[in-house]
RNA sequence: GCCUCUGUAGCUCAGUUGGUAGAGCAGAGGACUGAAAAUCCUCGUGUCGUUGGUUCGAUUCCGACCGGAGGCA
């Protein structure tokens, strides 16, 4: 029987990091951050990164393991977490998995081996060829190989069809058939998913621009100029991350960088709706649903008797 | 008070030489297996300000009225 372990997830700015806390107390846990920005030191406020005072004690794993320079992946968070995991299980407690990263937490789950390397410079090549042969011959290309995922791929997804073709052109091995033994293989774990949402959009949405604005009011901007100043720049994938690509951008426009702040609450509505997408098609996930405000004693409460009827 | 312009999808606006209309943005849904806070796909009916008139037929032409902008006083 593979272990236990607990998942709260949801997506951005409902509280997630609040309620893996108050578990954490309650049931004698550690927390796992699945979270793909989080694991950027330096990149606190944007994130949303717990603080000290916030863990209140508890210990939190998969914060800060990289410089915002480096380039970090799913491959990476499930070789990394994966350990922490085995770590706080080692010693008789409950890991809990926190955070909105989707991918993360499956791969994690399922211990997705992504360990058949690319190569950076086939994948560099196949992208100048999808750039100068387009979409549909790159499909079709693919097709003679891997129909099912020529099928299934749009000529536009640039970013999966060279995946696909660079999977193929180093080990031989179709995405297809990637994809299926991964899917084959047991869960090495037997997650307890938790999803945080709010009933009514309207009310995420307020949410979201609320924090947006205090993160503002917290100092967002000048950590944006620190990173700058470190040398991180728009090619880094820790530049991905809402609210420092937004300001870098106003900022190179020469505009205020305080005039970011709609468009920083554009990109988190619409991350918000990308991951309750993800989620919503997770039948395993149970939810929690807030009406105007988060009610967390309510919600440790039937989260505690949730993960305890496991046991 | 008079003159000119203007009132079309949540917003900004196109358009119909009279046969009930379409873009961008916003919004919604979906996908996702080494960038995932990334990437990709799909979705546009609204009393065409109100009300009379002309017309087989008006959002389109004419009048009045109401709202907005500007000009002259």
């Amino acid at each position: 029987m593979p272990p236990q372990i607990a998942v709260i997830t949801g997506p951005t700015a409902t509280g997630k990091t609040a309620l893996g806390i108050l578990l954490a107390k309650a049931l004698n846990g550690e927390v796992v951050s699945a979270d793909s920005m989080q694991v950027y030191r330096h990149m606190d406020i944007g994130t949303a990164k717990p603080t000290p005072q916030e863990m209140d004690g508890v210990r939190h794993w998969m914060l800060d393991v990289v410089e915002p320079q480096e380039s970090y992946s799913v491959a990476r968070y499930v070789e990394d977490a994966t350990s922490c995991v085995e770590d706080i299980l080692s010693r008789g407690k409950l890991p809990i998995v926190v955070g909105g990263t989707g991918l993360y937490i499956d791969a994690l789950i399922r211990g997705t081996a992504f360990s058949r390397r690319g190569d950076p410079e086939v994948r560099q090549q196949l992208a100048a060829e999808y750039d100068s042969l387009g979409g549909e011959a790159m499909l079709r290309r693919l097709g003679k190989v891997d129909a099912a995922a020529a099928q299934r791929l749009h000529p536009n997804d640039k970013k999966r069809i060279v995946r696909a073709l660079e999977i193929f052109t180093t080990t031989g091995k179709t995405i297809t058939e990637h994809d299926e033994e991964t899917q084959k293989a047991p869960p090495r774990y037997r997650a307890r998913k938790i999803a945080l949402s709010f009933r009514e959009r309207e009310d995420l949405y307020a949410r979201i621009n609320l924090r947006v604005e205090e993160m503002f009011r917290r100092g967002l901007v000048d950590e944006v100029r620190r990173l700058l100043d470190m040398g991180v720049s728009p090619r880094h994938t820790a530049m991905q991350a809402i609210g420092y690509k937004e300001i870098v951008e106003a900022i190179r426009r020469g505009d205020a960088p305080e005039s970011a702040a709609e468009a920083i609450k554009l990109s988190s509505r619409r991350y918000a709706k990308r991951q309750l997408s993800w989620l919503r098609s997770d039948s395993s996930v149970s939810w929690i649903l807030w009406g105007n405000q988060p009610d967390f004693e309510h919600a440790l409460q039937i989260s505690t008797k949730y993960l305890e009827d496991i046991g």
